[in-house]
DNA sequence: GTCCCTGCAAACGGTTTGCACCCGG
DNA sequence: CCGGGTGCAAACCGTTTGCAGGGAC
């Protein structure tokens, strides 16, 4: 694979900005420093990463996907206020750590989804219900 | 909120086949009972049921979202060959279990999400194997 | 010259919205 | 009546696709 000014700021705007960004946010990015690319070629290069394994795509509700250039095996967190997707450090599932299988399935990979509220939005409710004190 | 024929079929759609459909496949169920039922009805139901706590959203990569009646804490094993989504039973995670925070975050749920190859996908993959040999 | 990559525009599919109508209270 | 629920069609938005260039090797 290449790497072409394009595809290089898609990955650069991903590995630099772990909040896991949406494909139009990438869009963004690389207009940015390159007004006349296209949304398509921020798709393209979004697939050509994930089938070179260096991105893959967020298990998390929401209508726009959104990507990750974090390789290593981590959990996430969901701002429920925000949206905002931040990285956990890995720990294993005693339940799952040493097993393959799970009732007739076949166990390849598992991981942790958190949801609550992220640092800065707990500080700013927190700023909120002071003031109505 | 009245439980008219529409929201019943879509409710009833939904806790008698646990596989987590989609909008589309719950307007086909809703369909078959009732030809005249449409699109816009089954997602204003879904987000009726969603408000009042009785339906959530998986969170799961694709672009169709998938709903789920289930609303006992479990975590979700969803094939990778299939896409199919399916319930664990609930365990809790040491590491979170009695843990309000994490870092500056407040923790109000966490769950399971468990990738791999359902029975049904394994048995198949077996039996192609075979057939190599 | 070949192949991969790009940009554009149109198509697509899932979801949302506006609106008129209907039915139950 | 009023308000919530419905059906239809159009709009919307994220994503995909077809296609004609262009640049690297």
């Amino acid at each position: 694979m290449r790497c072409t000014p394009q595809r290089f700021v898609v990955m650069e705007h991903l590995m630099r900005h772990p909040v896991h960004a949406t494909a139009e946010e990438i869009y963004q990015a690389v207009n940015r420093t390159d007004p006349r690319a296209s949304r398509a070629t921020v798709y393209n290069n979004l697939h050509a990463l994930m089938k070179a394994g260096l991105v893959r795509e967020l298990p998390v509700e929401g209508n726009a996907t959104r990507f990750d250039a974090n390789v290593k095996r981590h959990h996430h967190f969901v701002c429920e206020n925000c949206g905002r997707v931040e990285d956990i450090d890995w720990f294993d599932s005693p339940h799952l750590a040493r097993r393959s299988t799970l009732g007739g399935r076949v166990v390849r990979d598992y991981e942790m989804v958190i949801r609550g509220t992220c640092e800065t939005c707990s500080q700013q409710l927190e700023e909120e219900a002071k003031c109505l004190n």
